[in-house]
DNA sequence: CCGGACATGTAAAGAGTTACATGATTCC
DNA sequence: GGAATCATGTAACTCTTTACATGTCCGG
């Protein structure tokens, strides 16, 4: 019961139309809560209809029509309420370790290439990360509210998280068998 | 599509009844692949249709008799045939990093008793991967199979993920506005 | 022989993904 | 005015969660 929340703080942020959350979901706020856009059509209607949101006055009712959306009282209300309450973690799920563990019993032929290329693609992610923070957190000493702290806050956990999948990445890959004893 | 390969694994390491994977799915494997006996019970009959796994000789058809599984040739193919496929990652999903988000905008009311609930789940369950380690992963030098090796390796990502939530969280404390300047 | 734990399941609702549909705008 | 792109949406499906249902076994 996430997306309704994360939306509304996208919103808050800065208020826009289905296809511009869209966009914003492939970067910043979806580092840690993905959604495709039909998610968001979807939710948008939702929380239109929960009266959290409404469109903004230019409303063209019609298809293929912008349409902005802003916060109002009630939803703003709400994500209070979400961000003080508590909430368990979630148990993890990664594929990644699942498969190891599936290597461990039936061998580990064919892993290697996809290993790399995992390692690649956090390798990536982890530089735009730092080229964020190098962009957006390095300003002048007593220049940091209680907003921009947390948001660094948040991107640190960003670059700390790809930081350790890199490094055991490459412990992973220095680990693996050889092509020569490599059992199936 | 991971479940049915998580549940090949289990029952190759070990064949087991319905209820004896719900009990190794809240420890072990399901340290990084959880699940419920529901979807356990589903899958398991699943598998069984398709021929990757069967019901052991001791075959008691009837409701609340204990039946259990093993793995077929078939279940195995498959279950290799995974492991070495490429597989992208998926996108993260992290309510905690999301709320702190939220928190930068609504305010961070409320927000610190679950911080401290969360550093002590962490905490819980770091020390219970170190037990796990030093009860299962300290053998004589030497005696490290590459099945071992492996599990050994699954095992250090849950520890030196649990490692960075703790120490992330602690930080994230530190940080957090005091109840004087704590702005809703 | 009854109550509680054990064991296997069913039903329905919710959340997320994938494929497709439709209208508007813009560029050539 | 046709094609490509932008923008919003529908439909169907899969996966997960929550609540409930049913039967067996065992101790008192």
């Amino acid at each position: 019961m996430s997306l309704p929340h994360a939306i509304l703080t996208a919103l808050l942020e800065k208020p826009s139309s289905g296809l511009d959350l869209t966009r914003r979901f492939d970067k910043s706020i979806g580092y840690f809560w993905s959604a495709t856009h039909q998610q968001i059509y979807r939710e948008l209607g939702k929380l239109e209809a929960e009266g959290y949101i409404r469109a903004l006055p230019s409303e063209q009712p019609a298809r293929g029509q912008k349409k902005s959306y802003e916060v109002l009282p009630a939803g703003r209300a709400e994500l209070e309420r979400w961000t003080a309450a508590a909430q368990d973690p979630k148990p993890h799920r990664d594929a990644l370790l699942l498969r190891l563990r599936a290597a461990a019993v039936v061998g580990t032929a064919g892993l290697e290439a996809d290993l790399r290329r995992h390692l690649d693609l956090h390798r990536r992610q982890l530089a735009e990360y730092e080229e964020i923070e190098r962009r957006d957190f390095t300003p002048a000493p007593g220049d940091d509210s209680a907003q921009v702290r947390l948001q660094h806050l948040v991107l640190r956990a960003g670059i700390q998280l790809e930081t350790f999948w890199t490094q055991w990445l490459a412990q992973a890959l220095e680990e693996l068998p050889g092509p020569a004893d490599r059992a199936s």
